[in-house]
DNA sequence: GACAGAATAGCACGATCGGTCGTACTATCT
DNA sequence: AGATAGTACGACCGATCGTGCTATTCTGTC
């Protein structure tokens, strides 16, 4: 037939990124995501060579799932605050929507490479460092059409907004608290507030 | 002789500790505590009767640990919003005036044991809880003074709080930002601002 | 239907995991 | 003195880790 993109390979990662959401990267283990998918140790690694290449590939694919899940739709929102207040609303708890069994992979990976480790952290800084610059930048549009303050710090304020997210993630995913949803919308509209935002509108809008 | 409290014990607590710290949970193994304290995988598993009761042993040593570097000095301070200044500047990077080579324990086992476990996960939660309480204790206690707003909501102050840490933690021990530190003044200064405290003083004051 | 190549399975390796066993040596108590 | 308890050791258990090497099975092209 044609290209005949391997499907075993998207089937693997589609297994292995949700492993990667319940247990972190050091639950996924090659034995445990062929046990998941059903097929050999030995059949599973011969689509990567190292478990390295698999993490690696396993990162990539978490990336395309979340911009497809999170920035794309968020995109379509007219650029400046709106846009920002649509990525912001599309990412927090972003797994759950995407399928995933458990949390923010990027999360947990930060927390779990925090020392040690060579080319996974290093992808994993290059994604975040992304996310962070995006995130930067869209606030940046806002303050520049006077939809957040002009002298606005707009690394402070990813900072801040980062801070509140990995609280959102602690709150739900091991506190349990069910008025996490809450608290988080009720930061990030303190966030905005202090940051110039004129219209405070609740946080709902996705479809 | 007198008490002759086992000194093998502390000195097996205090390299896991450290261990727990740079590594986090799942590092602390049997045999990498063994080796580093210098005996062997057995002679030290003596004097715990399970891995769990070892990793229950280790969460209690950090949380004296913490006490001592952290709660005891702050307490010093005059109550209200000073002591609630001196506690969250102890509080913030305390891991390493404690002496440990990594960062907060407590913080990476929050994202460790996102799923999972049980009696180990408890006693984190506890912890976590516990100390939750104290900080919106004495943040209500500033309130009830006046130099925090009466109508603050004590819940919410110490949520956007521990985001504060967290995004300092990730800040710093990951991303390896030299400006995590300032961020976090600003951050919490402005916590503090939003909360009706008067006077904007630098965040140093520690001896 | 033959055949090449990809996909998968089978098997084995050294290392490490948490944990158990038997066995010492030492200190304390009777 | 004898008995007991604490501490430490080395050897070993079954399981799982990542990773090779060799079959076997499937699949698409001639």
């Amino acid at each position: 037939m044609m290209t005949s993109l391997p499907a075993a390979r998207d089937r693997i990662l589609d297994h292995g990124v949700d492993l990667l959401s319940r247990l972190g990267l050091s639950g996924v283990t090659l034995g445990v995501v062929a046990a998941e998918v059903g097929m050999s140790k030995s059949g599973l690694f011969a689509h990567f060579r190292s478990k390295e290449t698999m993490q690696l590939a396993l990162l990539d694919r978490t990336t395309r799932l979340a911009n497809a899940v999170v920035v794309a739709p968020a995109m379509a929102s007219p650029p400046g605050l709106a846009r920002l207040r649509a990525l912001v609303n599309r990412w927090f708890g972003w797994s759950t929507r995407a399928g995933l069994g458990g949390g923010c992979p990027v999360a947990a990976a930060l927390f779990e490479l925090d020392d040690l480790e060579g080319e996974v952290r290093g992808a994993v800084a290059a994604l975040e460092s992304r996310w962070r610059s995006l995130l930067a930048e869209l606030a940046g549009d806002a303050a520049a059409r006077g939809e957040l303050s002009g002298d606005l710090d707009a690394e402070q304020f990813v900072w801040e907004l980062c801070g509140i997210y990995l609280s959102h993630h602690a709150s739900r995913r091991f506190l349990k608290d069910p008025g996490a949803d809450a608290r988080a919308a009720a930061a990030f509209a303190s966030l905005l507030g202090r940051s110039g935002a004129a219209d405070l509108q609740t946080i709902e809008d996705t479809p």
